[in-house]
DNA sequence: ATTATGAATTGACAATTGTCAAAGATGATC
DNA sequence: GATCATCTTTGACAATTGTCAATTCATAAT
């Protein structure tokens, strides 16, 4: 494992606030593992074994029901996933496949638990995470149950060209039928929305998105500091 | 306040496993106040003063967007709600009212934050209510897109029945102008969803609802532990 | 450059869900 | 028990979203 990983991974929220001896001990009970593409990490249903972290690569997690299948979130570095599930101790409500090559770093679900009673920081740090997830996944849920595909296609542009430094350029990182099925609808729906969006500021090439009327996509998109963040 | 909701509150996970000093502290700088039907307690947007417990009567967790409004929760006593807002010391995602006239005991945020820096005990039962809310919106979030409104119907009523001891009979706590909204339909569609429900085993006359064959509806349903718990 | 593979788009259609208006049922109040 | 207000149901219709099939496009391998 490369020093500046491990510096990454001590600066997350997550591990900063702990003693220099329990992030050691948590590092030196972890495993660092690639993945190449479109593996399955992790099987809904399972018992945790390990707190994993998207040290490079693209992660998505997914869950199915019946013949159907969804994706709930698509994670890029640096960033830890089924935290909750790791401290309940209980089964995994979502599967985790990589999208590309992806190096996990993984560390045991018992050291997570074991230094968790015992370093306060890093409580605190936990405690903060799982309400800041808790509360992302409201925001999600909002979105989804107020807002029309189009409106969620928009918005998400919105969201994702602020967090990439709102240049108003996107590149998206994977599949447009990834992204199709986070927002919650068909690819050919996401194809049809997108040309849509074509009369409100958006247009769009491949895997680009550019963003040419701001104010256009803004005033179809309606955003909410109360959903979008 | 009454002795028996003071011991009902002490008996929640949140608060069972701290100290007997800490628990005092916080029930002295609590409030216990009635308030009739369709009241408005917390607007989204603002910042928490106090976390919020159910002691009697019914809550409505809902969000606002433009012109439209969702339900996202339904609760009843004795439950807290709210907790992740508390804790971050950010805006609520959600507005909050009751539903019948309802006695809710507030405790201060800052009462909240200070006992859990100072009771390791609060402080893990804290992070196992947050884990334990987080996988519930998940939960809520696949019933969404996994499923038709049929289908979310059908498992909604398995659940209810199970949580109510399985007698196989359901009496709303609510309109069902409520239900149709946190099972994300119109009222309409709830009224069309229950009488195509009538072809696989429920019954309903105005607020009760009859399972007459299980086998048949859970047929229809096809529950998952994944998802309905 | 050519082909082969899978992804994305488009069109036609179907299913689901939402809207509006009206009628019917329910429950509280006098 | 009659009346009023509200909730629920029903029907007709519209909008949204999904499905299937065909075509186009992009990409990687030969």
């Amino acid at each position: 494992m490369r020093r500046s990983d491990i510096e990454q991974v001590r600066s997350l929220p997550l591990f900063r606030e702990m003693t220099k001896t329990h992030f050691s001990t948590l590092m030196s009970a972890a495993l660092l593992q690639k993945f190449p593409a479109r593996t399955v990490l992790i099987r809904e249903g399972e018992l945790p074994d390990f707190l994993h972290i998207v040290v490079e690569g693209t992660v998505e997690l997914y869950s199915r029901w019946e013949d159907r299948e969804t994706t709930i979130d698509i994670i890029r570095p640096v960033t830890t996933f089924i935290l909750a599930a790791v401290i309940q101790d209980d089964v995994y409500l979502k599967s985790a496949r990589t999208i590309d090559a992806a190096r996990i770093l993984m560390i045991p679900s018992e050291a997570i638990r074991d230094i968790f009673g015992r370093d306060a920081g890093f409580a605190r740090a936990i405690v903060s995470e799982l309400a800041l997830r808790y509360r992302g996944i409201v925001r999600v849920l909002k979105d989804r149950k107020l807002r029309t595909s189009v409106e969620r296609l928009a918005n998400w542009i919105l969201a994702m060209d602020r967090s990439e430094g709102g240049g108003g350029r996107i590149v998206l990182a994977h599949d447009k039928r990834t992204l199709s099925s986070r927002l919650g609808m068909t690819p050919e729906n996401l194809s049809r929305s997108l040309a849509i969006l074509g009369d409100h500021g958006v247009e769009g090439t491949g895997r680009e998105i550019v963003i040419v009327d701001r104010e256009a996509l803004q005033r179809c998109a309606k955003p909410s500091p109360l959903i979008d963040g």
